[in-house]
RNA sequence: GCCCCGGUAGUGUAGCGGCCUAUCAUACGGGCCUGUCGAGCCCGUGACCCGGGUCCAAAUCCCGGCCGGGGCGCCA
């Protein structure tokens, strides 16, 4: 099908012909002309039909909004429309009509109930500052690929049915798999670091993972795509310089690509400054306990703590040095202090994004941690045999793409940055 | 998992024991007007989540269910 983007004709000022297909917004029939305003991926724009030059007139008038249709026609650049485009047709082709009314409409002026908009999500994107969302952030993900590419990474992809019960955090969604009992995979943590094994040196992965918690809340879902590296001879500064230098080739590419748009839909996003500010698990506490609430050694900060340290620090920071017990298994204990470990936090003001470590390599280590984690290491045996044989030192990281763009864009939630999501009660559509 | 809140036309809402044969906007249908662009004006169609209960009387109060929103917890 041979047509136009609408931001192409405008940006490229073509003055012949054109075909556009684009989706009816609105109607207006007036005395000897109709206007329509139209809409395609790229942008709006109104067309003019002079009463009396095309045979189907009538019916276009009478088609319901959302209705596709190709048109025909010339830019008349006289025409006073207010978008800025407006295309006199000479030949418009129904392709699909829309029923009415409408589950949901696209430019209504009240804005409809998030359950409302995810039942009818195929309407729902059709609204400009709703696709941008996915705009960006395929985007941002093209720019940290570009990054990886560049530093000798290749894109992995590890299985997503697994067998291992837990790792001992989250819960697992249970699958059938024939005669066996399998589980989907919370995270590609254990798979990432075999691949240490396998000599690949630097990976990464997008991916998605499944978590079945029963979160009730604005920031967690329970399938979330997950961007994953782990690196070998490496580590957790390593890391860390890894992370924020993925951020912001992200963010840089996602400027580039779409500051316009985002400006006129309010989304205002800063470049991003390298290095991240490093500060300690202890000096939080310490933030904490001077503000007046209490902090043990080993508790995690609550929404509210966080709100004390991201009042002190704004964008993004690291909170290093993580104490041994807050920290999963596979976490390298800092060596001049055992009780700390080589691990980070990344966060933005007062929100975590993500967290990563230099790992343990060591095997008898790694079996002691799954001990103190009151895991049973023989039923990570493919795990553990892949660190007997000469696994490099390593470290890595991973962070949820649909989090990372809540919080660069600053939607209230999660789910505005997920296609469909799935939370607590939903799976449809 | 704990706690709070809510479900009224396609959409978003008002009403919160009798004045409800239920408000308003938008959408939809019809008419008028009209180089419009949140078009304008007039007319019309269209709804109280489900099941019990209380009461002379329930959209409104109570109980249960279903569905949803949010906070906390949990969370690699």
């Amino acid at each position: 099908m041979q047509r136009s983007l609408i931001s192409d004709i405008i940006a490229n000022d073509i003055e012949g012909e054109v075909n556009i297909a684009v989706w009816i917004q609105d109607t207006r029939s007036l005395k000897n002309v109709i206007f329509l305003t139209v809409r395609d991926t790229s942008g709006m724009a109104q067309v003019t039909i002079r009463k009396g030059t095309l045979d189907n007139e009538e019916k276009i008038v009478g088609l319901n909004r959302e209705s596709v249709i190709a048109v025909k026609g010339k830019w008349d650049r006289k025409s006073a429309s207010k978008l800025g485009v407006d295309i006199v047709a000479e030949k418009i082709e129904i392709l699909n009509e829309s029923l009415a009314p409408l589950p949901l409409g696209v430019d209504d002026p009240v804005e409809a109930d998030f359950d409302t908009r995810l039942n009818n999500r195929f309407i729902d994107i059709r609204k400009p500052e709703k696709a941008l969302i996915f705009q960006i952030e395929s985007t941002m993900l093209w720019g940290i690929r570009k990054f990886f590419n560049s530093q000798e990474f290749i894109e992995v992809h590890t299985p997503k049915i697994v067998a291992a019960a837990t790792e001992g955090g989250a819960d697992l969604f249970s699958v059938k798999y024939f005669e066996k009992e399998a589980y989907l995979n919370q995270s590609p943590q254990l798979y990432k670091e075999i691949l240490m094994s396998c000599g690949l040196d630097r990976v990464f992965e997008v991916g998605p993972a499944f978590r079945a918690e029963q979160h009730n809340t604005t920031r967690h879902l329970n399938e979330f795509t997950s961007i994953d590296i782990e690196v070998s001879f490496a580590d957790h500064n390593d890391a860390m310089a890894f992370l924020e230098n993925a951020i912001k080739h992200g963010v840089d590419e996602m400027l580039s690509r779409h500051s316009d748009q985002m400006e006129k839909h309010g989304i205002h996003v800063d470049r991003v400054k390298t290095p991240f500010p490093r500060i300690t698990y202890e000096e939080c506490r310490k933030l904490i306990n001077d503000a007046g609430m209490n902090l043990e050694f080993g508790d995690d900060f609550s929404p509210e703590q966080l709100k004390v340290i991201g009042n002190k620090f704004n964008g993004f920071y690291f909170i290093i040095d993580w104490p041994s017990s807050m920290r999963p298994f596979y976490t390298m204990p800092k060596p001049e202090d055992p009780a700390l470990t080589n691990s980070f936090d990344l966060q933005f003001n007062e929100l975590e994004i993500t967290s990563g470590a230099q790992r343990v390599h060591n095997p008898e280590i790694l079996e002691k941690r799954f001990l103190d984690k009151g895991l049973n290491p023989s039923e990570f045996d493919f795990y553990i045999k892949a660190f007997k044989y000469g696994m490099p030192p390593h470290a890595g990281w991973a962070i949820g793409l649909e989090r990372l763009v809540m919080i660069l864009c600053g939607l209230p939630n999660i789910r505005e940055a997920t296609l469909f999501p799935r939370d607590r009660t939903r799976i449809v559509p």
